[in-house]
DNA sequence: GCGATCAGCT
DNA sequence: CACAGCTGATCGC
């Protein structure tokens, strides 16, 4: 009854389908073949019952009752294919991966779905023997070192386990489809979408910002196409990936050519990269395109996109919202029509503190700590960029300058942050205050970097700054945090947080009050919809 | 041998 | 179980 396999985002791992959805929903992005779908207003695909075509489902009847479920499914997430869990509640839904369904890929379960495992292995098994045979996915390398099938009829289960990993291994390196989520309808243009090769029709790649999850894919080889961002990933992209390609041979020839002829191949610029300023309007391929301030990390960006038919999406990228987003120009008495909203934390159990409160308490615990041990070391944990404010604040508070590893510095000062780059410092021993990953927060690794600094430092006090470490039961109280101690070490979990909690995704959403909300991030529970659901109706 | 990608882990 | 990595294994060139 619910068409939820023709309609629903395709999960990022499969590696076979296209989005049938996506490109009918997109003129830009034509459609290659299959069934024209109907169209919503904001040219998303409306649901279609498949039930005459015998195509069949294991969604429970009571998800089709919601419209924001059924939106859900229509704008997709993540998930490839739900089934239920027989296990607990019969309305509760698990995500499954297409490579699971298919057999490609074990389960990690045990019980009666190893079972179901080991059958669909021996089909699998069988069906990649056969494949082997199809010119289509044979390829030289392939005849050196699979086995002809005649051989594999004969073969023993051993070798046909050889034969089915090695096609699941081919099969697996092809290239992935692009999620439609990526992808912004009426335009040729894609958001964080470097994962996938060259995404079919389209013309410039965004970045939002400098996260790993975010510009994955991006390399030296990227060939294909614009990358737009902010100045800051720019710099960011420049620095660490070396994107600049295959076109550098092309500058090398026309910087010879410049040399020979001294024609004006000066001007050429050997890069996929566009910054683009923040708050500023910018017109590629006939769409106004402005980045926001996004409230994350260094050089992030919300991007508005306004088309020549006057539809205007607003992406998040991953934000923070607040108060002052209400005062952008670009949103202000501004109708968005589909909000691609970054979902991290939307739930209502997540209300975390304010910045300021966590960076007051951050501060606090620092100067009672020195006061009682004056040689402590403080150590703030950071991915590669963001939580700068919290050793900036704690900086300020003791006046101390900052340490980090030469690779970070080159980091912060591509910021052109006068504060931040004017407290750095380029020796530990220099001062109490230092930035390391935020994964090396562990006692053991503590000691062992404390080893390095025994002459100035006898205790450890290090801060572990994300929302994940935020508990309901100390809420707003944060003094009723308790440290992870171990000795003369001691690590606090603080709920400063660089994207959205619930109330401010809330109130964002009812400030921006968009036609159709397209979360970002996967969101595998019912229960999870189900809430945003009922909250997004309001 | 090298860069890119992926699973596994935190 | 999420973020935003890191590490080590593996693959293709």
């Amino acid at each position: 009854m619910f068409d939820s396999a023709n309609q629903i985002g395709i999960d990022e791992d499969d590696a076979f389908s296209e989005y049938s959805n996506w490109k009918s929903l997109n003129a830009d992005f034509p459609e290659e073949e299959g069934s024209p779908i109907c169209l919503n207003e904001n040219e998303f695909s409306l649901l279609q019952s498949n039930e005459e075509e015998g195509e069949e489902h294991s969604l429970p009847d009571g998800l089709i009752k919601s419209n924001f479920a059924a939106d859900f499914y229509q704008s997709g997430t993540d998930w490839s294919s739900l089934r239920v869990n027989s296990s607990s509640d019969p309305m509760k839904l698990k995500q499954t991966n297409l490579f699971q369904m298919w057999g490609l890929k074990r389960h990690r379960g045990v019980g009666e779905e190893e079972e179901n495992e080991d059958k669909k292995n021996k089909k699998i098994k069988e069906n990649a023997t056969q494949l082997l045979v199809l010119p289509s996915v044979k390829s030289n390398s392939d005849e050196k070192s699979l086995p002809c099938p005649s051989n594999s009829l004969r073969a023993s289960t051993r070798s046909l386990d050889l034969v089915a990993s090695q096609k699941i291994k081919l099969l697996s390196r092809q290239a992935r489809a692009c999620p439609f989520y990526k992808k912004i309808p009426g335009t040729t243009f894609t958001v964080d979408a470097f994962r996938y090769g060259a995404v079919k029709d389209c013309s410039a790649y965004f970045l939002s910002h400098f996260h790993a999850d975010h510009y994955g894919g991006l390399s030296k080889t990227w060939s294909y196409g614009p990358i737009y961002c902010t100045p800051i990933t720019a710099r960011l992209v420049r620095m660490c990936l070396s994107v600049n390609p295959s076109l550098y041979l092309v500058s090398m020839v026309l910087y010879v050519l410049y040399l020979e002829s001294v024609c004006c191949a000066c001007f050429y610029e050997p890069t996929f990269i566009f910054p683009l300023e923040l708050d500023v309007e910018h017109v590629i391929n006939d769409i106004k395109v402005m980045l926001l301030e996004a409230n994350h990390c260094p050089g992030a960006a919300m991007i508005h996109f306004h088309l020549p038919d006057g539809r205007c999406y607003l992406h998040t990228g991953d934000f923070r919202a607040c108060n002052r987003m209400q005062a952008y120009s670009a949103l202000v008495n501004k109708h968005v029509n589909v909000l691609y909203l970054d979902t991290t934390y939307c739930n209502p159990r997540y209300r975390f503190p304010s910045k300021e409160e966590v960076l007051s308490f951050v501060v606090r615990t620092t100067k009672a700590c020195l006061k009682r041990q004056p040689r402590t070391l403080i150590i703030v944990g950071a991915y590669r960029i963001g939580n700068e404010c919290v050793y900036i604040a704690i900086s300020e508070a003791l006046k101390v300058k900052i340490y980090a590893n030469a690779s970070r510095r080159r980091f912060l000062q591509s910021f052109e942050w006068p504060q931040l780059s004017e407290s750095l410092c380029l020796n530990g021993k220099d001062t109490p205050l230092h930035v390391l990953p935020i994964s090396s927060l562990r006692h053991e690794m503590s000691k062992n970097y404390l080893e390095t600094y025994k002459e100035q430092f006898t205790a450890v006090l290090a801060f572990c700054p994300t929302g994940w470490t935020f508990s309901e039961s100390v809420g707003s109280q944060l003094d009723l945090i308790k440290p992870n101690s171990k000795g003369n070490f001691q690590i606090y979990g603080v709920p400063y947080s660089e994207h959205s909690s619930f109330s401010e995704m809330q109130e964002f959403v009812q400030f921006l009050k968009p036609d159709k909300i397209i979360p970002t991030v996967n969101i595998s529970s019912a229960a999870n919809r189900e809430k945003l659901q009922s909250y997004f109706r309001q």
